[in-house]
This record gives structure tokens, sequence and C-alpha cells, in this order.
RNA sequence: GCGCUCGUAGCUCAGUCGGACAGAGCACCGGUUUCCUAAACCGGGGGUCGCAGGUUCAAGUCCUGCCGGGCGCACCA
């Protein structure tokens, strides 16, 4: 399957160039998709362009491009329009013939050998409905989620793992090398007071190494806060922690490492939840050893100027609230480091030693102008090549009700895993009040129940989220994405179940005069809820393409509704064609097809987004 | 104060490199269960795109100013 929209984007390059004498790389095609279907698939701008640079009248251009356009194998003849749109229209049998070539799908010989009444998913879809990989592979360190060790994962953290998880496997499916990077803050003063708490509290733990269980992250932090608060002897030994800490003190550096282990391993039991895999823990202590070399090359370079005792990088273009130039300190006046430092180590390492093409950064935007600055040291210092290489993919807060950021009625951040459960106990009553109702859900047993809910609820969770535009703060909602209409993942979840349930029926229903097999037909287009369909899927390729420039979840989750209301239209008893009982053979296989192309497309895109599909719900 | 960001239907939100009459869902009104699973489908009404200028053949989109919400601004990360 191949994008219909760079097919043509090339021809009517071409076409300018040759009406007008102009290079190909010179020419900006402005073909876009048309917003209404009268004006046909794809509309070509460039003409109205063109009209000023030539002196020329833009309905005239247009018709020169339309004399060199050669697109008869895709399209219908153009029709200028208007100022001087030039409209293509795609025929029925291109239609046809790109669907009718899709490859089959490489994992439905696995999934036959399964009877269970739920596939259970594991590992990536393999299924690429035929769209290639890109020509040249990059390695890209995807850095997301980092969560603070000291304490347990909060909401605030979910945007960056669910978002970072989803640009991490588009890029993948795209075929690049992708390294999620967990940048963890396991380093800092708070771990003075939170190791002390942890040699009064759990004083054994160090002889029985591994031993060290915190139930509660969270409680943990806020009890040696008040110690340390109001015990000033407490206090005292923290602060001597911190310095032992940095020393390498082995008793301490012991005890951190129990620690970190243990509020990783809650970090990690999210993960499993939300279905994050190869993300790879890499705090900022790992960072330390490279502090001084970073601080020496800026020094060296000539870029580092000392100011009030601290070593500053100046940039361009950046003040202070007194208007004053606003610099970046790599190393305070007591000689210690900070997160800037820490931050261009870890850039310095990840294009030096990890060979990174690309480093994106999935992290909120009230971090903007650190990341800009941060960048900009980093090309002054000459590590990154090009614009391109650092990319900072800034996101929107998630709001209560109410609209102020999102707190427990206690006034307390909110657990992201007690946030999961919740959603998770709201889509189990859902489909336990469903199965309650009989028919075919009848028979759905305990873990079958357990497995819609779970994928139910955590699909809905990231589906709310992802179809969000990124820059937007966002109104957290149980009923808004667990809600079976509209553009969530319920509804998505359904449609994929119900696709494929016709399979399932039409497999039954087939006698022996109609046993033909329906993955290698060929795709007859003939009702105009059928054309609606095709057009639909065969816009999946440039959905890809633009998700791979823009990494903007939200295209995705658009397209995959739009791709839902045109299958429901196809479907529909008034609206839309027989399909199981279809007569002739041809035209029922032909539509099966249909089907079938449609539920893998939805569930490579759900995919995409990290959302396990469910076969029956 | 400087900078960033948002303001689109009653509510929640989309809106591509500026492109043809501004879109969806919820809610509201009406219709649909003899191909799938009604967790569904089909149809209808509903908008001064915060305000005012400007650029352009063309502005929700770009520029300037203002109003309103959120956020960031060197020894915390």
């Amino acid at each position: 399957m191949q994008s219909t929209l760079s097919a043509l984007s090339q021809r009517v390059t071409e076409a300018i160039a040759e009406a007008f004498q102009l290079k190909p790389e010179d020419v900006n095609p402005r073909l876009t998709r048309s917003q209404d279907d009268k004006f046909g698939d794809y509309q070509c701008n460039a003409a109205m362009g063109l009209a000023k640079q030539l002196g020329q009248k833009p309905r005239d251009i247009a018709q020169k491009i339309v004399d060199q356009l050669k697109t008869d194998d895709l399209c219908e003849a153009p029709e200028i329009a208007g100022p001087g749109f030039i409209n293509l229209k795609l025929t029925t049998e291109y239609l046809a013939g790109q669907l009718t070539q899709t490859p089959p799908n490489p994992d439905d010989a696995a999934a036959s050998e399964q009877t269970g009444p739920v596939r259970n998913q594991t590992g990536p879809v393999r299924d690429r409905i035929g769209i290639p990989t890109v020509e040249h592979a990059e390695t890209i360190v995807v850095d997301m989620s980092s969560p603070n060790l000291a304490k347990e994962m909060h909401v605030g953290h979910l945007r960056s793992t669910v978002i970072g998880d989803s640009i991490a496997r588009i890029l993948e499916f795209a075929g690049h090398n992708v390294h999620r990077v967990n940048h963890v803050g396991d380093w800092g003063t708070q771990f003075g007071m939170l190791l002390e708490f942890v040699r009064q509290t759990q004083p054994d733990a160090l002889e029985q190494k591994g031993n060290l269980v915190i139930n509660d992250l969270e409680k943990f932090y806020v009890q040696a806060k008040k110690r340390f608060d109001d015990d000033p002897e407490f206090a005292d030994r923290s602060r001597k922690n911190v310095v032992q800490l940095q020393s390498h003190d082995p008793n301490t550096i012991a005890i951190w490492e129990m620690f970190c282990h243990e509020s990783l391993r809650h970090c990690h039991a999210i993960y499993e939840i939300l279905g994050v895999e190869n993300l790879v823990d890499r705090g900022e202590s790992f960072y330390g050893p490279m502090l001084g070399d970073v601080v020496e090359e800026f020094k060296t370079k000539g870029h580092a100027t000392e100011s009030d005792g601290a070593l500053c990088v100046f940039l361009d273009g950046f003040t202070s609230r007194d208007g004053d130039p606003l610099p970046m300190m790599i190393q305070k006046s007591d000689g210690g480091y900070n997160y800037d430092t820490t931050d261009l180590a870890a850039i310095r390492h990840r294009i030096h030693e990890m060979h990174a093409d690309r480093i994106i950064y999935v992290v909120g935007i009230p971090q903007k102008q650190h990341f800009q600055m941060l960048f900009a040291a980093a090309e002054k210092v000459g590590w990154s090549s090009d614009n391109n290489m650092l990319t900072h993919i800034g996101f929107g807060s998630v709001l209560g009700e109410d609209g102020r950021p999102f707190k427990t009625r206690e006034g307390g951040s909110v657990k992201l895993k007690d946030l999961l459960d919740e959603a998770e106990a709201r889509a189990r009553r859902v489909v336990e009040q469903n199965v309650e109702k009989g028919g075919d859900r009848s028979h759905f047993d305990e873990s079958t129940i357990n497995h819609i809910a779970r994928t139910v609820a955590i699909g809905a969770v990231k589906y709310f989220d992802l179809s969000h535009n990124l820059a937007s703060d966002y109104k957290f909602n149980f009923d808004n994405m667990l809600a079976m209409e509209g553009n969530t993942a319920p509804y998505m979840l359904y449609a994929y179940a119900r696709i494929r349930s016709i399979a399932r029926k039409a497999d039954t229903a087939n006698t022996e005069e109609n046993a033909a097999t329906s993955t290698n037909a060929p795709i007859v287009l003939e009702h105009d809820s059928e054309l609606r369909l095709a057009r639909m899927i065969l816009r999946f390729p440039e959905i890809i393409d633009t998700l791979l420039v823009d990494l903007r979840p939200n295209l995705l989750t658009d397209y995959l509704f739009d791709l839902s209301k045109a299958f429901n239209m196809f479907y529909d008893r008034k609206q839309g064609v027989r399909v199981i009982d279809a007569k002739p053979m041809n035209i029922r296989a032909s539509r099966l097809r249909l089907c079938d192309i449609t539920a893998r497309v939805l569930k490579t895109g759900l995919n995409l987004l990290g959302i396990n599909t469910i076969e029956r719900m």
C-alpha cells in the first residue's frame, strides 16, 4: 500500500516543472486532500501561488499544469475550478487495484490456531499492510516518562509515557532504530532524607540484600519529609548522607541502590500495566562521572563564563526577568553541578556513545525554554550538527474537571496507579453489565472479563490522552474517555470487535459453493459506501508519512475514527451494502476482504498508539 | 516586566504548507434491531472562530495591538 498523496505530488511536481521550465526541486506541488468530496480526492493549489510569480492568470497556469499532467493511471481527468484549483479524483480502478494488491497478514496463520474467546496479544503487530519502511533507518533516542524516584509516579507522568511510547512505536514502524530512555531522577538532595529514613525504619534492609520493600512510596516520602522538618538531628544526618552519596561511600551507595531499585519496581509495575516495553532506565546518576568533562569541554572551547562565582553559558536570545542575559548554569559556585549539566552530558552521551541521529524529548511544554537553551548550548559546543537532531515534543497539562491542575480532594498529586485502577474498575462494571445481558457474551469467563476490562480501561486512558492536540491542556474525565460513542477507545475497540465478528460469522456461513477465501479476492467497488471506505483505507499510508514528520498522535486517532465511521456507513443496513449474504460470490469475497483490511488498519493504527485490540468484547 | 502557550457550537475537543459554504463527539430532536455484538447505526437543528486593525487573489490559520485563562524566567530538578 503506497501513499497516493506522495505519488500524486510527484506527478504534479513533474508537470509544473515541465510546464514552466523549472527545476523539480524548486517546485512546491501544494497538493492537499480535498476538504469536500465534491471536489474529488486531492487538490493542487499551486496555480494561485505561481500566478504572481510568473505574471500570468491563475486559471491559465492551472490549464498549463493540467496539459502536462500525466495521472491517467490514478485519476479521472483533472478539473480546474474556482480561482485555479486543480481537482483530482481517484479512479475506481486505481482504488480497487491498490486494495487488491494488499499483501496478506502474516499474523493470520498464528491467529487461526488460537481458539479462545479472546486472543491475547504479545509483542508488536507484524502486519505492515504493505507499507514500506524508510530508506535510511536512523538511530533515534526517545527521552520519555522520566519520573523522579523519590516519589510515586503521578498523573503528571502519564502524558510523557503514553505519548513517548506512541511516538517510539511510530518511528519503529517506519523502520528506525529506537531507544526509549527513561531519564529517571535518582540523584539529588532529597535522597539524603530518604536514605536516612530507610536507615531508621528498616535498619536490617542492608543485611538482607534486596529486602527493602516500600509499599507506599508516596507515604514514605511524606513521612521522611515530616521527620526532616521536625527533627534537626535527622535533618543533619540527611545532609551528611548527601555528602556521603556524592563521595560514593559504599554503605550509603548500597542503600541508595536498594532504594532506587525498589522505586523502579513501582515504576515498572505501571509500565507493565500500560504495555510500555523496552524502556531503558538511565538515571541522572549515570551521567555523574561525565559532568566534569562536559564542563571542561565548554571551558576549553571558550563557551563558559564565570558569573557570581558560578560557571555559565550565555546564549543569544535568552533574557531573564530583569532583561539581563539569561545564563545556563553548568557549575554552581560551590563546585556542584545541576540538571543543565546532567542534560548536556546526556546529549553528549547519546550523540557520541549511542550514535543517535536524533533525540526526541517528550516533556511538558513548561520546560520548553529549558530545552531551547539546552539545544542552543549543544549546538554552540558543536555536538549537534543540524536543527533536526534535537527535538522537544511538548505537551499540555492534565487538568481536573474544574480546569485546574488535576489533584486529589486533599490537594495532593494523583497517583498514576490509582488512576489506572479506577479506570479499570469502571470499565469492568460496564463489561459485567453487558455480560449480564446475555447473548454472545454470556459465556465470558472471569479471565476474559478481566482481560476486556483491562484492555478497554488502559486503551481508554491512552486514547483520550493521544486524541488531544499535544499542545492543549485537557480535562481528565472518566465518563468521556469510557464513553461508547464518539472518538474514544471503547468505540474503536468495539468497532474492531464487530468487524472481527463479521469475519467469524461469514466463515461459518460459508457453504460449499461460496467457500472461496476472501484473503486474496480481487476488490470490486460498486456502491458509494464501498468507494468511500476504500478511499479512507488508502489514506492510511499518507497518515503514516505525516506522523513521521509531525509526530502528532491525534492525527492518527482522528483518522481511525473517520475510518470507523466510513466502515459503519459501508455496513449500514440502509446506506451500505450486504456483506455476509452478498451475491454473487466474487462480490461477497471482495466485501469480506474490505472488512478484513479495515480491521487490519484499525489494529495496526491502534497498535501504533500503544493500544491492544480484543477479538470479542 | 520579558518570554511561551491557549481562547472555535450549551459542554468536551479537532481544524494540514493560508485554499473553496467552519468540523466531530456529547447533550437535544427524529428514525433504525430478518448480514456483525443496540457498548451500535442513520438523519436534523445549533457558531460574529475572544476583540480590533493589517498582509493576501484567499485568514480560524500569518503580522501588530488589546482583553481573558495557564505556564516559565541562574546556584531545586
